[in-house]
DNA sequence: CGGCCTTTTTGACTCGGATCAATTTTTGTA
DNA sequence: TACAAAAATTGATCCGAGTCAAAAAGGCCG
């Protein structure tokens, strides 16, 4: 399976403006005042656009810097010692990518754009003393990497606990939920990601996926084409998402006795 | 299943002498000097031992600090909607306690007392302070959380990718490393949780576990009775942890084509 | 020490999803 | 626009772990 290499030479830096960016609510420096929000600006570097299928940065890369989508998309993806890919994360714009390197300060895995993407660079020790003095910035810091946590809990949820349909439906909802919050439309929106990528994330053949989605289709909750998704059921999705094991209509005929306590 | 509400009352604080702590170099002021450690030490209060099964916390309580284990150990238990509970972390001595917990300022899960333990209390709005004039408390703190994520991702992929034995293969290399950290004996030791709890945690049945710990006992892997642990082949049961489906002994036969790219 | 409750083990059966295989569709590129 | 390669779908089979059930072992408390 061949990963291109990181192809950005570090080339044509740009200074980048938060303070015009759609996205600075959302963002890191979603808390600061004009003139934090200044110095923050300083730090930050956006590289040149990276291409679909280009790497932001290879698995055991040395960590300098953490990453703020600007816009597109990427995979993290981490090869084990048997060559197993795993796809361990997708990243939306605003999201911040990198901050699973700072205690190893060697990156993990992969982080592989999967269309035409730009990001900012944020050199971590000049974030780290930005966050000295802006409390507002390292409390910020405290949460996101906090969220992360809780948003990888709900995943190991996920895989431990839910049958394939609720898996695909959470991430469905999830990836909604995360369209809507950087301004799209959470219930019409193109894939970013290959059925290949879904499945390895969520510990599922690529075939069961195909299998699902045909369901969630003809059960209408959901129109599919290609990558081309509408949720019309959003609500039916949502209670499939949390429910578990015991999804209201058809199907799964379950012995009456079965109270929990 | 009823889980007893948080007994203590906040009575009796100690002052506690992180100097005196045989986990101080484990523990959060791992990098701090004399002085620090003397800043440090100021916030810190040791509560009135848990008995077993009682809470430190519930879910759904607001969160005012984290906690270090100073001895004993705890789960971390979540209740979805359904009452369904999930197992999502185990706490060994010197690790910390209620990262998560940072971004909803809500704790969201259970911490019980799986034995007789005494932990730490780091109220976080003085750790944060501290963190403020201190950098080497500040990256360390960045460093625990980061190092929870990696670990976050280690258990997605246990959870997503390995089969039954290797998921119960990396839990006791993974107990047996944190053990030793601590100055336990990494091949003998007491199992602080029951089998349910690491069938939980795991994503398998309690059954399941049973028939694994059988099995590695007959392959001589293992001596288990009752919660007492030896482990008699560190390294077999290292490659089996790690290995993806490939193991090299007995069992399982496998079409011999499969030669991955 | 004995009895009760919890935990663990063992057995038998079932079924859901992985796997293999083949076809169809889409995508990328000349 | 057409061709080749990659991705997605569809079908058929098989096996492993969940589930149910029951017995055995261990722990706790009077």
């Amino acid at each position: 399976m061949p990963i291109p290499s990181t192809g950005s030479k570090y080339t044509r830096f740009h200074r980048t403006r938060c303070q015009t960016c759609s996205l600075s609510a959302l963002c890191l420096p979603l808390a600061l005042g004009a003139q934090d929000m200044d110095q923050f600006n300083a730090i930050i570097r956006r590289r040149a656009p990276l291409k679909k299928g280009e790497a932001l940065f290879c698995q055991g890369n040395s960590f300098s810097s953490v990453f703020a989508v600007r816009s597109g998309s990427l995979k993290q993806v981490t090869l084990d010692q048997n060559g197993e890919e795993q796809v361990t994360h997708f990243y939306l714009p605003s999201e911040l990518i990198g901050l699973d390197s700072i205690s190893e300060q060697i990156h993990p895995g992969y982080v592989i754009a999967l269309e035409r993407t730009s990001v900012c660079e944020i050199p971590f020790n000049h974030l780290d003393s930005l966050a000295e003095h802006i409390p507002q910035l390292r409390l910020q810091l405290f949460r996101s990497m906090s969220k992360e946590m809780g948003d990888d809990r709900r995943m190991m949820r996920l895989l431990s606990r839910k049958v394939p349909d609720e898996r695909l439906a959470s991430f469905f909802i999830n990836l909604a939920m995360r369209f809507q919050r950087c301004g799209y439309s959470p219930c019409s929106f193109r894939l970013p990601m290959a059925r290949n990528d879904i499945g390895n994330y969520l510990g599922l053949a690529v075939e069961t996926i195909s299998r699902i989605l045909g369901r969630f289709q003809q059960q209408q909750l959901m129109a599919i084409q290609g990558r081309e998704v509408h949720i019309l059921d959003f609500e039916a999705l949502n209670i499939l998402a949390e429910t578990q094991g015991c999804q209201l209509d058809q199907a799964r005929t379950r012995t009456s006795s079965d109270a929990s306590a």
